[in-house]
DNA sequence: AATGAATGAGTCTTCATTCAT
DNA sequence: CATGAATGAAGACTCATTCAT
């Protein structure tokens, strides 16, 4: 078999290889989230990543540069799906306010499911002057800050509409909303996950127009 | 001179020495701020604070046990100082919306004068499951969370006194302050420090109140 | 040859490895008999041991914890060996005087072939009430005690046998012999291991039946 | 009284010193002592040694150069104190024999009470080939080999007088006394220096003369 | 001269990365 | 390519020694 059409077999192994690629990169990238998440990024280490990726450490070198790339593309797989599946959650919305609950719906039922990950990268963009703003040389506060403007284009949006007062910098209001969301975000994970997260989202967003909202 | 009261002579090195030690140690703590902040805690070496105190490395282990003790340490002088003006600020207030008020705006003040140091650790302490909570060994969420308990428990008075509404789960309010809090100071970080933080403190309130307010 | 049996190259690979792991093994314990013996435990440095042994200093940890347990390991690897040609050599030998002159003649030659490290051992276990005794944690007296009981057993044996006088506590008896074993190898490494050890087993023993002798 | 005469009180200030001096050097040796025996060479702290002599670590170097000048000075002390015992023991014996005796005893005596130095050193100047032998560079088999001199030219002395037989290397004579003696003390440390160590003197003696005695 | 805090050279140890198999 | 042992640069920490008081 082995020994048969090289020509052939090499197409196959090609298309062999490629799916085991993908395999190789989507269980690297799967544990290395998970052990992210466990210990941090400086606590972690490329020989856990690798047990629990069920390779080997060089592995992990075949297909990332370094502990950072493999942390940087972690990264951006997590956000890569958080936003697809915003996009799908506002694809023909409308109305900003509605648009806004869809926002903090979809991001509460990203983090019930993928853990604090995500937070945590929220938070740590939050943390500031600290360097770890560029985590081991990666921009963490990258795709909050992508976050965040879509946030501000959608309260603008609601301001052009009316539904939001416009005597408020926008900015304000986007800090808000966002701070609110990492505040409940923290909230819960404080109480060990417990409930929900998303079930706070009416009542938060409630909260949030009673002050917005354009009189 | 040397033929003076040796008895005196000694209570005055005595005194030097502890006003060195003294010296010494709040050096050492300032240079900790200032790198930590700088660069975080795994990327901050002892080598580094040393130099920026201008001592040796020997020195710091003459005052602290370890690395994370200089770092738990200066916490604590943090944390001291910052708790201290918040009990200076609503000394003797009893109206509990004042006290709220007063809350945000003497955060907003250290967070100016201190840099970001408070912050770092507010937004540490959201890491939730990371173990960087406890980072390399040190609870950096404790402060914040005196903190959470001091607003929960301001915002309960309110609640008893009418001037909060009953009908939301107080936790979920101390979310939202807080986490508006962050965002804001967030925001002001990400422009540079631009402008005076807390400046945004009346804004945020009334924003936060509108939603809060009992009807 | 690539297409071969996969299972075998496995068992191959497997074996190689378990070769190369046993190799490094032996190559580090033997440089560290070298180096420790060189420059004792105090004085000898890891690196130095891995230059010895001609691998990187991280190598050592891949297979040793500490270099307490590399000192720890050495001196087992000895020990065994040192003990295997003790049992080799009394095997089937019924005269308990024969014994110990089988005892005398092997461990000096022993000592002939591996150098003073045993005899450093042995010294280093008469240290008393000094803690190198247990030699930075290391029960370095073990081993020589073990000698010791095997001694004051064959030593019993023989005055039941009548061969050795009973009215001498066979305690003192094993300290004479041991002593005086000591003591020849001492002065044999004082003059520079010149000449045979083990030639003075038969004069030395003689000497010491002289007065152990059984009347 | 300090303003008093400068020229008088220097003197007295000289005596003031001269005996101060000696005081200090004293506690500093005696305290080596005790903490060197106590924790070997190496596990030794010079603040320690400090501690136990009730000076500053500072005062050490006002007295010694280096820790391997305070190691070696109590050696060199407690030596002097053990061969003043020993010329003292043997002065006016013509009898090889009786002063082989003396030697025996006041060597057991001697390490009765001052514990086990001596006999570490003895055991250390066995080492043999290990550079412990010039223990950080104090040659500690020194004082022990001036002792193996003594014991060899008494035994020749004995030899000479047809006490002890001519037919033996007087050398393997001298290893296998002080050899036995050595494994004495070993055993009476072991047993936790329960009994007197000199009590051991005359049976250790009859039996080695048993073996040595010319026929 | 006594003191003890400051000092930094030197050590063990870790762990990201490489590379022979 | 997968693998995992080898590697060595780098860092926390110790402790003999110095020196200002």
């Amino acid at each position: 078999m082995r020994a048969a059409a090289p020509a052939k077999k090499r197409s196959v192994r090609e298309s062999v290889r490629e799916g085991t690629r993908g395999a190789y990169r989507e269980a690297i990238l799967s544990a290395a989230e998970r052990v992210f998440v466990r210990a941090g990024y400086y606590e972690t280490r490329m020989a856990e990543v690798a047990r629990e990726a069920g390779v080997g450490v060089g592995t992990l070198y075949n297909y990332f540069e370094s502990k950072e790339q493999v942390f940087s593309a972690m990264l951006d797989a997590q956000h890569e799906q958080f936003w697809q599946g915003l996009e799908r959650a506002i694809e023909g919305e409308d109305d900003p306010v509605a648009c806004l609950r869809h926002l903090v719906v979809t991001t509460f039922e990203h983090l019930e499911q993928h853990g604090a990950l995500f937070a945590i990268l929220m938070e740590r963009g939050g943390v500031g002057e600290c360097d770890m703003e560029r985590l081991a040389g990666v921009d963490v506060a990258k795709h909050y800050e992508q976050f965040l403007d879509l946030l501000e284009k959608t309260i603008r949006a609601a301001v052009r509409g009316k539904q939001i007062r416009a005597d408020v910098d926008s900015r304000l209001l986007v800090a808000m909303l966002s701070g609110a969301m990492n505040g409940a975000t923290y909230s819960w994970l404080k109480r060990g996950r417990r409930g929900r997260l998303s079930s706070n989202a009416d009542e938060l967003l409630s909260l949030f127009m009673q002050g917005a909202r354009a009189s």
